[in-house]
DNA sequence: TGTATTTGACTATCTTCGATACGAATAAGA
DNA sequence: TCTTATTCGTATCGAAGATAGTCAAATACA
């Protein structure tokens, strides 16, 4: 940072500040780094509850539902059901969600009502996010936005 | 930010058809599906050349510099440093760039010519990936998509 | 009805990515 | 010289995602 440090800093160093990241026109790259800025952020954001984006994710889709499986729940969200069993063994454990027979196969996943309790907090954690989000975009883009990322994926 | 007023949504009926993910309209969480989609994709085309994406990043980032210490470059990439270690080591044993002692401390990483080769094949997936990326965006949305993704990290 | 296939939940394990914590070596300053 | 900073690197951890495969219940069908 000071100017009086050792750095070589010849000529041909391009300057740290004119030289803008060559990557940054990519619109791949600025995908990547804006959704992990994003996530990184709401992960913090997150903590105070104790929970993972996956998680809130998971309370959120579930809510007002009672008879989805934690199958139809991967499905939605795209997560193997490999890697929903540990997640929603971690919510079970805290008491958050519970697993109630459908079938003698299937188990719906739904809320306790500590995880209704939990789920307020969770709402106003993402609404707040998300409202932050849409305005750090300049305003000519941002109803473009939504509409520009579903037709990636959806 | 949820349409409380919009569409009838169905009611309580949980059709696999007509139940729609009620997430869909989060811009952090479509954000967060669009760049795992288009990562996912990424790292399958660059599987071609057995390069992951952090991988691929530094190659595009070091080209045509002949300075750039590990920590500058991990600074352009927010990674840290620990992390750029074995990601560096790993482009080192395969050959694509090398270390250059800049002054007894810091060491420059530089392509190789076999990084150089490397790099067309690199250049060829990216841009045929970008391009598509951009394709698929709806034409009235798609100038203000980088604009808006910038706006989030910049 | 009986057999075969599919499905749902789950375990175990692997890979990638990112973050801390720490150690060693060099450079800079008191 | 001694102390502090910075740089580079190690070891290690955690989250997320993917594969392979178990087991039992549900379903399809001959």
């Amino acid at each position: 940072m000071a100017d009086t440090s050792g750095k070589p800093d010849s000529g041909s160093l391009p300057a740290p500040d004119g030289e803008p990241d060559p990557l940054a026109i990519l619109p791949g790259y600025t995908l990547r780094r804006a959704a992990n800025a994003m996530m990184a952020e709401l992960g913090t954001l997150l903590s105070e509850v104790d929970l993972r984006v996956s998680e809130a994710s998971i309370l959120l889709l579930i809510d007002g539902r009672d008879t989805m499986t934690s199958s139809q729940i991967g499905t939605a969200l795209d997560i193997r059901s490999a890697n929903m069993a540990p997640l929603i063994g971690r919510l079970v454990t805290r008491g958050l969600v519970e697993r109630v027979p459908l079938d003698g196969k299937s188990m719906a996943i739904i809320l306790t009502p500590d995880g209704e309790a939990t789920l307020h907090e969770v709402r106003r954690i993402t609404q707040t996010f998300e409202q932050d989000l849409l305005q750090r975009i300049p305003a000519e883009h941002r109803d473009h936005f939504v509409p520009a990322l579903n037709a990636l994926w959806r």
